[in-house]
DNA sequence: TATTCCTGTCCTG
DNA sequence: CAGGACAGGAATA
């Protein structure tokens, strides 16, 4: 394989973001603080790619930006998404969740068929690559609250915070 | 409220 | 290949 994946960084309110890109489409987006903790983790993702930073992504790093300022703008670049054939459900679910909304882990294991596998979808939401692109964070326990994220509880509910309609 | 079992996938030995 | 860990949930006492 040893594929050439592309990446570029941006800054956004929720701190650092990187987002990666294959000849497909989007493969990634992190959030983080710090460029060189993104990077850490796009090579622990992908462990056989080579990178390039590739200044003309920024383009597309403005766009995934102003999707994170404001979540209610559709956010239609392709994607590339890699994963488990459960896990690809699981996350074709989640962008069916409209913006405002949330939804239960118990919710979305029965709309891809599998209402017992709750523990499941939480595993496939804490492998999403993607960022924003895929709203794991509209995903939240049975009674409301917030229990875990892969980006840190914090930008979760910014998250949420800024995409509800009080 | 606390315990227990169930669940699908990934990670480690 | 076996066992444990996980961003949960429901049933039981």
């Amino acid at each position: 394989m040893n594929e050439e994946i592309r990446f570029a960084f941006g800054q956004t309110s929720l701190g650092t973001i990187l987002v990666a890109s294959s000849n497909q489409g989007v493969v990634a987006v992190l959030l983080g603080d710090d460029p060189r903790e993104l990077v850490g983790n796009l090579k622990d993702r992908f462990p056989k790619a080579s990178f390039v930073s590739a200044e003309r992504e920024q383009a597309l790093v403005a766009r995934v930006a102003a999707a994170v300022e404001a979540p209610e703008s559709a956010l239609d670049v392709a994607l590339d998404v890699r994963g488990t054939a459960f896990q690809q459900r699981v996350w074709q679910a989640l962008r069916d969740i409209p913006s405002g909304a949330t939804v239960s882990y118990a919710e979305v294991a029965r709309r891809i068929g599998a209402p017992k596998a709750i523990r499941a979808v939480a595993g496939a939401c804490a492998a999403n690559p993607l960022a924003i692109a895929i709203p794991c964070h509209r995903v939240v326990r049975n009674d409301g609250t917030l229990s875990g994220y892969a980006w840190g509880v914090a930008r979760k509910r910014a998250l949420l915070d800024r995409e509800t309609v009080r």
